[in-house]
DNA sequence: ATTCGGACGGCC
DNA sequence: GCCGTCCGAATT
């Protein structure tokens, strides 16, 4: 056993006597005071507080370190957010317990951010920190740095896939300049390249970039189109579902900033980017970009925050447009970055509707029974000489519609002839269009009475349809069992909305099916988001191949893809928003909870908000038994005034301890 | 006199 | 939300 060494002992001896005599650390005499962002998500104490730094944390607790501090009697976590000569709280301070990691996690940019998503959904901060920064993962931290990357490769501005757009949005962000855009693909499009390909022009003026992807499948192209742009180290990819620890390894790696390029799913959207030039998003309409936990903020609106924040450029990407899109247009803050008619014209396919009707009068029984009206089953047997043909079927349990119970023909109204379905349970079956109860319902094909649901899904399309083309292989690919892509050789590739696989040479033709069943769903943004999913299949299809969608010619929605116009269809969606007064024509607000609990709210809103606001109350209406939900709502003019309002009615009732809480949700993804 | 509990105010 | 304190009422 070896002696300890004289200083070893003396400083021993030092922290003895300190503990003993219960001795405290002196303070730090540089910036000897902490703000600290506690981890308390009560509305009322959503406010940084104060606390002294002792001599042996001052080095650690720099902002953005994680901290634990003692609050209301209790240790709490916190984030360091910035150090003072001396803090204008009038009563004592009390010291940081410690720091939990030197790691600068929650940087001033991020901090600054999450206030402003918190300021912009009711919220309280630290909820939003919660989203932002991960869980730590102490042995991620010391872990070697990885080497810095070598500068990406110059991008060969030939085999751009910029070229069918106007060049004034890449050209301003290799200058270094933030413009704004929202960025209408044209049909057949790579778009992860087309991404990989801007962040690399913004990497190029040595800043970083962020871009999203609506889900992993998706996330993976794009970071296989990252390798090919930007090389193996070139970018680091953050999503949730990498699991903690990857997840802590590529949010340090953003944080320590040897990451310029950061590619993920919605949490990535707070991603700390160091120097952030860009930052873009694919299909923004798509609902994986809503954050289930409060206070629910979209990753659209983040980055745009971010953007408008930091004077980045930023890039809403899709072969859709979004209603906030197309907002965004009208009001100004992005222009519009699409390619010329003549070119989109050259790219998209040759969109057709096939009347329900015509099902009917399908000659081939295996056609009528997978639903397909005789152009479809045309259309279909042609493409497969040539290559994958798609078939686009909604998802099972969208809506329960009924066919007879023997010979399956879909049971129809007798009044009107739309589709019959059940709206509870074993309830009596009434029409999906005019509402009639269907009393006295009798099949046209065989007499028989008796209805039952429709197994309406991909696997039983694929099934039917294996049986109306004997011999073809039929591929299906849903959220359970996702293809990422089919080759190029003859396959049917039954697919639900929004699992399509990519054909590595495009698909020679596509069926979408059902299309009514997805524009019946009870929300008002259901024929939107029919559209995006609609726009998203027909694109995979080759320049000028066959698309039939099998539905109401007079629909408007498909008469939108018939066109191929994506921005004449967000367009009139806005203006009918604008007479509906919906988001995000209009700010609006659900709240949910006890009753008594909502109708203070309600109350203390009325008192905060003034008239000229023009506040509107909708509800409440019961939801369950113990549950209600109401709908505020002012003119968009006034949704600052409203927020700030009902985060301050929020704070009211916290501060006086009335019972309940309401959930607050600005802007709801979904409504109706 | 002592203990218990419920309401209330503050949280650095 | 949680803790500490203060006050009144019940308990010995």
């Amino acid at each position: 056993m070896t002696s300890d060494s004289p200083e070893q002992l003396t400083l021993l001896r030092d922290t003895v006597r300190r503990s003993r005599t219960k001795e405290p650390a002196p303070i730090t005499e540089t910036l000897p005071v902490a703000r600290v962002a506690v981890d308390v998500s009560l509305p009322h104490l959503d406010r940084p507080f104060d606390y002294l730094v002792p001599e042996d944390m001052t080095a650690a607790a720099q902002p953005g370190a994680r901290v634990k501090v003692r609050f209301a009697g209790k240790d709490h976590d916190g984030f360091v957010l910035e150090r003072l000569e001396a803090s204008d709280h009038d009563g004592k301070l009390v010291r940081l317990r410690k720091v939990v990691s030197p790691e600068r996690v929650l940087t001033p940019e991020i901090a600054d951010l999450c206030r402003a998503v918190a300021d912009r959904y009711a919220g309280v901060f630290a909820d939003v920190t919660r989203l932002a920064v991960p869980p730590r993962h102490a042995k991620v931290e010391g872990e070697p740095l990885r080497c810095d990357q070598p500068a990406p490769p110059p991008v060969s501005t030939s085999r751009s896939e910029w070229s069918p757009y106007p060049t004034g949005f890449l050209d301003a962000v290799s200058r270094g300049e933030g413009p704004r855009a929202v960025w209408t693909a044209v049909p057949g499009a790579d778009w992860t390249l087309a991404f990989a390909q801007a962040a690399a022009v913004c990497a190029a003026t040595g800043r970083g970039a962020l871009l999203l992807a609506p889900d992993a499948r998706d996330l993976e192209r794009l970071a296989a189109a990252c390798r090919a742009v930007l090389g193996e180290n070139g970018f680091v990819t953050l999503s949730a579902d990498l699991g903690p620890t990857a997840r802590y390894r590529a949010f340090l790696a953003a944080a320590r900033g040897s990451a310029r390029v950061v590619i993920g799913t919605r949490a990535a959207a707070f991603a700390p980017v160091a120097d952030l030039g860009l930052v873009a998003m694919w299909d923004d309409g798509d609902e994986s970009y809503a954050e289930p936990r409060a206070p629910y903020p979209h990753a659209r609106e983040v980055l745009l925050l971010r953007a408008f924040r930091q004077e980045c450029a930023a890039l809403l990407g899709g072969f859709a447009r979004s209603a906030e899109a197309a907002a965004l247009l009208e009001s100004g803050f992005a222009h519009e970055l699409i390619a010329d008619r003549k070119a989109i014209r050259a790219a998209a396919p040759s969109v057709h509707i096939a009347g329900e009707s015509d099902i009917d009068l399908a000659r081939d029984p295996a056609a009528r029974a997978a639903r397909l009206p005789h152009r479809a089953f045309e259309i279909a047997r042609e493409g497969l000489r040539s290559g994958p043909v798609l078939v686009q079927v909604p998802r099972a349990g969208y809506l329960p519609s009924l066919v007879c119970q023997t010979c399956r023909a879909p049971s129809r109204c007798s009044t009107c002839g739309g589709t019959l379905r059940r709206t509870g349970g074993s309830g009596p079956a009434s029409c999906s269009v005019c509402g009639r109860p269907a009393a006295d319902h009798r099949c046209p094909e065989c007499g028989d009475t008796r209805m039952r649901a429709a197994i309406i899904g991909a696997r039983r399309t694929a099934e039917e349809l294996g049986r109306a083309f004997p011999g073809v292989v039929v591929r299906t690919s849903g959220s359970d069992n996702m293809l990422d892509v089919v080759p190029d050789a003859p396959a049917l590739v039954v697919s639900t909305p929004g699992a399509e696989p990519v054909a590595e040479a495009g698909y020679s033709a596509a069926l979408l099916l059902d299309t009514w069943l997805m524009l019946a769903r009870p929300d008002l943004r259901a024929p939107e988001e029919a559209v995006r999913r609609w726009f998203n299949a027909a694109a995979l299809v080759r320049a000028g191949g066959p698309v039939i969608l099998v539905g109401d010619p007079s629909a408007l929605p498909l008469q939108a893809i018939v066109r191929w116009s994506p921005e004449g269809y967000a367009a009139r969606e806005i203006e009918e928003r604008r007479t509906a007064r919906l988001a995000p024509a209009a700010k609006l607000a659900e709240l949910t909870g006890p009753s008594e609990s909502v109708n203070d709210l309600v109350t203390r809103l009325r008192d905060l908000v003034p008239p000229s606001a023009g506040l509107e109350v909708l509800g409440p209406v019961d939801v369950d038994d113990e549950t209600v939900r109401a709908v505020v709502r002012t003119p968009r003019a006034h949704g600052t005034t409203l927020v700030r309002a009902l985060k301050d009615a929020q704070s009211a009732r916290t501060t006086k301890k009335n019972p309940g809480t309401v959930r607050v949700q600005v802007d709801p993804p979904s409504f109706g």
